[in-house]
DNA sequence: CTAGTACAACTCTAATATCC
DNA sequence: GGATATTAGAGTTGTACTAG
């Protein structure tokens, strides 16, 4: 029974979240320009650190970052329940490490346990090196669909489960299930008269206690398709008393590469230290210290070439790129480039520009029409979108457009398309519900989608002209 | 002025190593 | 052997800067 006490509790909470939302985009937002390059990378994040956003302050333990229409509600995975209709070759395989649990009449993937470490790709050519390990859990006893919510499964065991019983929903969480997990840990902590800290005591609770009451096994049950640790690996993160702190400050910097220097990566005990979550903490280290000799800026062409001369022959080698054949392990091209270009630099310029350079009908961006928008637009109705942040760029790049545009040009393309349906109201485009969006999406380039339009100029030379919604 | 480029920032989660 | 820690790939957004 949900008492009217907790739905308004509940709606406050999310009024409360609301507004905090608005008033961290509105400080993003209103950051100046700067004149110079060469003071921008410290003079911004000195800004950026200025306007760090409010650290957990909202009046209940809710998720940190609860489900956030406009600015984070990124569920990446066409995934679906029913079969694999929805994912196509590249976007279900696109994680290294993703156990590909939807493909089982894969030719390649074997359904057998004992034969699933033959079909994990190693995160890093590093790691390969290494040598894996099988883990003990993948000799599998028989597994049943409810060990899906009582017991932490691994890929052999959800396999099983998923293609013998029920499909297993992996990646990010959506709205829905968001929502699901959110009332289930509001009515348990109203139920069992917890505050707060008891309620945060509760999900980061010991092993020996943790199956006092059955928690997990029950919250996880409440979320469809979903296994016990992809839940709580969502949970934990979700309320870690140290997420959601923003931008990160100098001090804090300071204090990570001295606890670092001292504990190497006990990630764990460097995130008492730091404040922030362990995966924080080594994140912000893998991205921003871990290459400190990393050139900035422009590509020079020979550079883009040694590069080229580097990704080229690793993607014709299994070994060397991710499951998807698309991407070579990043860690790999980075030390082969010297460490000249960080791996997030090098993964960038390959989604931005190299990837599909060569092929047949490479088109630049600059050459993008109208009427290419109506084509685009038609493409993302057909994908029969629910909600925001759910279009696989790489996958139509690669696979519908077969490369004749960047995956960066559409999907910069199609934030152009949202904010001009919405007169160029940024802040519109970004907070409107999808549904909302889409229709001002369909009316503002109405003659563009039925292929009527008679100005078929390139899209940013006319944007301040023609209707903009309704 | 604008398209193109570059990348920091922040995030999420699966795989797997390691701990207890 | 189950739980936890660590690692790393991958996604989006915002915006500074450059070149035309």
């Amino acid at each position: 029974m949900i008492s009217l006490s907790q739905v308004i509790a509940d709606s406050l909470d999310l009024v409360v979240k609301d507004s905090i939302r608005k008033v961290n985009r509105k400080r993003r937002s209103s950051r100046g320009h700067l004149s110079s390059r060469s003071e921008k990378a410290d003079t911004d994040v000195a800004e950026r650190k200025r306007v760090k956003m409010e650290p957990n302050s909202e009046a209940s333990l809710a998720p940190l970052k609860e489900y956030k229409e406009s600015d984070r509600n990124k569920s990446k995975k066409k995934q679906t329940f029913d079969g694999t209709n929805g994912i196509d070759s590249t976007s279900k395989d696109k994680k290294t490490r993703g156990n590909d649990v939807n493909s089982s009449n894969s030719v390649t993937d074997p359904v057998l346990p004992h034969d699933a470490p033959s079909t994990i790709v190693p995160q890093s050519e590093e790691l390969h090196k290494k040598g894996r390990k099988i883990h003990k859990g993948w000799e599998t006893e028989p597994v049943l669909p409810e060990h899906r919510y009582t017991r932490w499964l691994y890929p052999p065991q959800i396999k099983i489960i998923n293609d013998n019983f029920t499909k297993i929903k992996q990646g990010t969480f959506d709205e829905e299930e968001r929502r699901i997990v959110y009332d289930w840990i509001s009515k348990y902590k109203i139920t069992n008269n917890l505050d707060d800290d008891q309620l945060r005591e509760r999900i980061f609770a010991s092993k020996k206690e943790k199956n006092r009451d059955n928690f997990w096994c029950d919250l996880t049950e409440c979320v469809p398709h979903r296994v016990l640790a992809s839940v709580y690996t969502h949970v934990r993160a979700r309320w870690h008393p140290y997420a959601n702190k923003g931008i990160w400050t100098k001090d804090e910097d300071d204090r990570l590469l001295d606890a670092h220097a001292q504990l190497g990566t006990s990630w764990t005990k460097i995130s008492h230290i730091v404040e922030r979550p362990a995966n924080e903490c080594s994140d912000h280290y893998r991205r921003m210290f871990v290459c400190p000799e990393r050139r900035k800026g422009l590509w020079s062409e020979d550079e883009k070439n040694e590069y080229l001369s580097i990704v080229i022959p690793m993607m014709n080698e299994r070994n060397h790129v991710t499951r998807d054949g698309h991407d070579p392990f990043w860690v790999t091209v980075q030390e082969k480039m010297g460490r000249k270009r960080s791996a997030h630099q090098c993964r960038i310029k390959w989604e931005d520009e190299l990837r599909g350079r060569d092929l047949p009908n490479r088109r630049s961006g600059s050459d993008f029409r109208r009427s290419d928008c109506g084509i685009l637009i038609k493409h993302v109705l057909d994908m029969n979108i629910k909600e925001r942040g759910v279009i696989n760029f790489k996958s139509l790049g690669m696979d519908t457009y077969k490369g004749e545009w960047s995956v960066k040009t559409l999907r910069d393309q199609w934030r152009y398309i949202t904010y001009r349906s919405c007169g160029m109201d940024k802040e519109l485009a970004t907070s409107l519900p999808f549904e909302k969006l889409m229709e001002r999406v369909k009316s503002t380039f109405r003659r563009e989608i039925e292929g009527k339009s008679e100005n078929d100029d390139v899209v940013y030379a006319e944007s301040e002209e023609s209707d903009g919604g309704e």
